[in-house]
RNA sequence: CGUGCAAAAUGUUCUAUCGCGUUACACCUGUGUAAUGAGGAAAGUCUGGGCAACACAGAGCAGCAUACUACCUAACGGGUAGGCUUUUAACGUAAAAAUUAAUUGACAGACAGUGCUAAAGAAAAUUAAACUACCUGAGUUUUUUGUAUAAAAAUUUAGGAAAAGGUGAAAAGGUGGUGUAAGAGACCACCGGGUAAAUGGUAACAUUUAUUGCAAGGUAAACCUUAUGCGUUGCAAGGUCAAAUAGGUUGUACCGAGUUUCGGCUCACAAGGCUGCUCGUCUUGAUGUACAAUGGGUAGACUGCAAUAGACUAUGUUAGUGAUAGCAUGGCAAGAUAAAUGAUAGAAUUUGUUUCAUCGAAAGAUGAAAUAAAACAGAACCCGGCUUAUAGUUUUGCAAAAAAA
RNA sequence: GCUGUUGUAGCUCAGGGGUAGAGCACUUCCUUGGUAAGGAAGAGGUCGAGAGUUCAAUUCUCUUCAACAGCU
């Protein structure tokens, strides 16, 4: 049974941990519309944590940023057990920044496949860390 | 009948699957069940208040805001009614006025004072000026006539006058007449204005009568004057709990002079706070010493904060022209915090476009199918307003044109 | 959420009621064997948008749009 679920433990809240995406060196993968960046982090409550971000510059109004912001979500939860099944997470906690960088609107057909090509390519490089055996972080 | 503009009202519905926030209950303590979850503007942050902190909040100056009258309201820069006023239309007329309807107004004061008023124009602001043109007197020249005189023209000069021309946004009441050398409110009639009184109205103001020839434009959204009001900052206010790191921090007493009944009082100095300044007022007494107390505070979390409560709201009724107020009955309805209230699929509803069919002389109407669209916009401490944005539908008003009767 | 500032030539900025300028950049000419520098001339503006006050608005007032800054 696959678990749709969205509760408040996976999303970012923490304002360090988004200094920390922004700020350090990360991984991120550009596919359009998606810039995407994550980062390792300690001692939080789930797994994943994933941020959700739509520029005001792009978007005036709040109305669409919300729209735009609410489909992402939908599409994050209903893809996430690509990430979360894989056996590569489960001795890490990572924290993921979604950027939406398209001025137009979503077009939800075309966004679902280009997350789900950005969430296989995190679970690569995450298989790819598990391989060396120290991580970058502490 | 349609179109456009303005104002007001309204602001699509249902089902399935998967999800999110809050509250309540249950237990296996992170799951389940149930209930509930965005607007008329939630927006702009333009305003008035509640609430909170700063001295339970002082005076003057400065500063800011408001500005016809009466009323409503917790309050307001908001609203209602009225007055005056702008524009348009109708009616009316020779032309107006008056009247009616809609509409406009940041609608106190420009004889308290200071400034500004370009270019153009002769002259641009207190009794202004004379370019062309007008009139009178004097001189010179020319022409006419037989001469003088006289007349006419040109020119110089001394005045008159402000009517005509021209400039300008504005040229010192307007129109018509009398008058005059020419003219002029110099005088007269009507219109407009000022002053006073009476009447009506709570008042703004209106009407009537008398009187005044009527001289000093505009600008106060220039400074300003008058009247009234305003303490400052805003929930990132404020309060509570509190890692890591760094180091201390806080309270009390003593510490200038005089006096003393040893409780205090007065004076001086310094520092700090209270609104920008001044006054006034409050607190403290440097450094240091002694004693006492363990905390203070950042990331973060909780609270403030969401309701059996209120300037709440729906309906009815009473009072009032109305805003609104009283009474009766019913209702209690979001609370997030990198920020919930959704996504996907299907169906219905409304509207537009295209095609087809029927009716019709035509405009068009009805039905079916396909396709597209369904506005403006997302609570953030809470209420009252204002402003701005709004597809489609409905109502009201206005505008212009065409067709038919 | 709250508080403020600024919009003028391609760029950086003046101007604070009387029809808009400076520097750099651009165009043409002169100078040079040629280029740069220098000299002379020229072009380029809805003064963010819409209303209002005024005879007259870039300037004053209101509304609105955009950009930027500050307060945890």
């Amino acid at each position: 049974m696959m678990n749709y679920s969205f509760p408040k433990q996976e999303k970012v809240i923490s304002q360090k941990i988004i200094e920390a995406l922004y700020s350090k060196g990360n991984y991120s993968v550009y596919v359009f519309p998606f810039k995407v960046s994550m980062a390792f982090v300690a001692e939080q409550q789930a797994n994943c944590q994933v941020l959700i971000t739509v520029p005001k510059r792009n978007f005036k109004k709040a109305v669409d940023r919300n729209r735009i912001k609410r489909q992402i979500r939908e599409i994050y939860r209903l893809n996430k057990h690509l990430l979360l099944n894989n056996t590569a997470l489960q001795s890490k906690q990572i924290a993921i920044s979604i950027a939406y960088i398209s001025k137009t609107n979503l077009a939800y057909n075309q966004a679902e496949n280009s997350l789900q090509k950005v969430i296989n390519l995190i679970a690569l490089h995450l298989e790819k860390d598990h391989s060396i055996p120290v991580s970058p972080i502490n």
